[in-house]
DNA sequence: GCTTGATTTGCATACGTTTGCAAACCGGGC
DNA sequence: GCCCGGTTTGCAAACGTATGCAAATCAAGC
């Protein structure tokens, strides 16, 4: 029943019997105080329930030690995994995460925007949410660094984190040359994301270095129920595809359901590979064969980037992709030879 | 080029040639500003790109408008969703959330309520963390209501937001009933949360009213493997169950690869019901038979007890249970009779 | 015991708002 | 022309902290 309004540093410099300044210096990091007044202003700190307010520290000293996290689709694992690494990552470096669920739809992220720089954000994080160029202005306007997950965006002028999406495309199409398939089809991630683009493209690439080329190529728009009616399509053609490609894993189990309602197994119909390795990609029902997303190294890296933006507002912003290996498990038709080169 | 460092309502009192707290009463509604000053001060504050910066805001009314979510398990697909709706709706009430990751060890809360106090949130929402007397107590001394989302805690007098869960269990102990199994083991839910303790009543209970005792009840934590491993031993051992309960879905998942990794069928040789019904339990490779919690009515309450409690401190704790239908699918034989009362 | 240099402390101001209060303004009625 | 009620406005004081600066304290050296 302490009913406590709020409590002060005056009122922790009361009880210690030294000034508020004294209070704050014990509770900022490098400043000047005895041991002995330290300890006395601890004591008082906790005998009342003291605790530096930040959003009064962040007034004062213009950082708010508060990271904006803005997501959409939360509905593919993918997600929720980088959610929760980043956060822990940020908690570790004393940042806070405030969360933004976006859309991906028209103005949204400029609306976010308001509120993002309302609450004084020291940085930005988007995870798969498109950029404007007003977004980006704004952010360099007002000095606030943003970094891209698992985006990339190259005229931006912006940081951005992603793995080596267009060469892991091209490790699919050897894997699947490589397992016997001639008749390769690719549902591809939304063309509108570079991350979409980027993976068929490397899947293009790496059939034309097999003299050959996608059987047929579609945009899944990375949504469960476009890709499983696009995977249908195309088994019901005149000549379906032997495998496919589907550029993340989150459609890719859509599709492995779709198929398997259709009376054809996998892998011995058809081959299905997809992208991310989401910890749901290893479990028995699907057990698909994928490209990698290396979490944590991605996740270090956004940080480490962010927050060295942050603390140099005059680093240059950087692109960086990570190499994603193949996962090999049983949705894809293994090659004979192991060693073909992969 | 704007290189404009931080504007401030100083800045747009003096382009619109008025005092700052015009400025203020411009962007505080229900104000009492002129139409005419209110057209000035918006043209000159969108001409610099003013916006009222909230910490400061924050700062004199003492409403920070952030609420603290703090989650854990966001390997469960459960969670994830109820972060999205619940985010969303506090966005759409015009709050804003600040995330944390707690792992659900001993003194992880207690941490957490440093941080969550320092940011001054307005309240606090905990999705299936267990909640210590320290953080209650703590909590009401700063008047910061805390509801709990998906847990209860009886003895706290703090709200809390779950579905019906032991009648939940009770459904399910009446389909399984009358789907003629007699051998129904339960691979409950963490005994230490309420959530697993209500579910697992709840079946024992509805097992009773048939003059059935549960055939074997062992905790799997809410984890995957620990489930997967029971399973495993329930069918390795003499008089293997012919149904079994798994205390949620995200263990289901692991009860049924693990079941299907050692040849048998579901539901031919055991039916298989979770609880959640999250996204995955309708998706083919799985189509769960489960109780589905309504998580836009769960959230709803949650956002709005939460509110209420922000609004009027004097409002009293309260604690909702939401009903929660049978969903039934593939993966747990259906009763003969269609009608039987479920 | 006094000087000196280093360390510790308090004073006062600033951060960008909101808001009570009183002054200024406005239009209308006599 | 003046007075009066109601609006609108500006002034100034908060909110809780950090921090430059100068005063105070301290320990040491002679």
């Amino acid at each position: 029943m302490s009913m406590t309004g709020r409590i002060t540093a005056q009122d922790v410099a009361k009880l210690a019997g030294v000034s508020q300044s004294a209070v704050s210096r014990v509770f900022t990091p490098g400043a000047s105080v005895a041991a002995a007044t330290a300890a006395k202003v601890r004591a008082a700190a906790t005998a009342l329930g003291y605790r530096p307010n930040s959003l009064a520290r962040a007034m004062i000293t213009g950082k708010s030690r508060i990271i904006g996290l803005v997501v959409a689709h939360l509905d593919n694992q993918f997600y929720p995994v980088a959610i929760e690494k980043l956060s822990v990552a940020l908690q570790a470096k004393g940042y806070h995460v405030l969360l933004f669920m976006a859309s991906n739809t028209e103005g949204e992220m400029e609306r976010l925007m308001e509120d993002l720089l309302a609450y004084q954000v020291d940085g930005i994080i988007t995870a798969s949410v498109a950029i404007s160029n007003d977004v980006t202005r704004r952010c360099s306007d007002a000095g606030i660094p943003l970094v891209m997950f698992n985006r990339g965006q190259p005229e931006s002028g912006l940081s951005a984190i992603t793995s080596a999406n267009a060469l892991g495309g091209r490790k699919i199409a050897r894997l699947l040359v490589a397992g016997g398939h001639r008749r390769i089809a690719h549902i591809s991630g939304w063309q509108e994301a570079s991350t979409g683009r980027d993976r068929a493209r490397g899947l293009v690439e790496g059939l034309a270095e097999a003299g050959l080329a996608p059987h047929a190529m579609i945009d899944g728009l990375f949504n469960r129920d476009t890709a499983a009616e696009v995977a249908r399509q195309m088994m019901l053609g005149p000549t379906p595809p032997d495998a496919i490609f589907v550029g993340n894993d989150h459609m890719a189990f859509a599709v492995i359901d779709a198929l398997r309602a259709m009376g054809l197994r996998v892998p011995e119909d058809v081959s299905i590979v997809g992208y991310d390795d989401v910890p749901m990609a290893a479990w028995g029902a699907y057990d698909l064969t994928t490209v990698r997303q290396p979490m944590m190294r991605m996740v270090e890296a956004t940080v480490e980037t962010l927050i060295a933006q942050i603390d140099d507002p005059t680093r240059a912003a950087q692109s960086l992709e990570i190499d994603a290996p193949l996962i090999l498990r049983g949705s894809a038709r293994r090659p004979e030879d192991d060693n073909a080169g992969l």
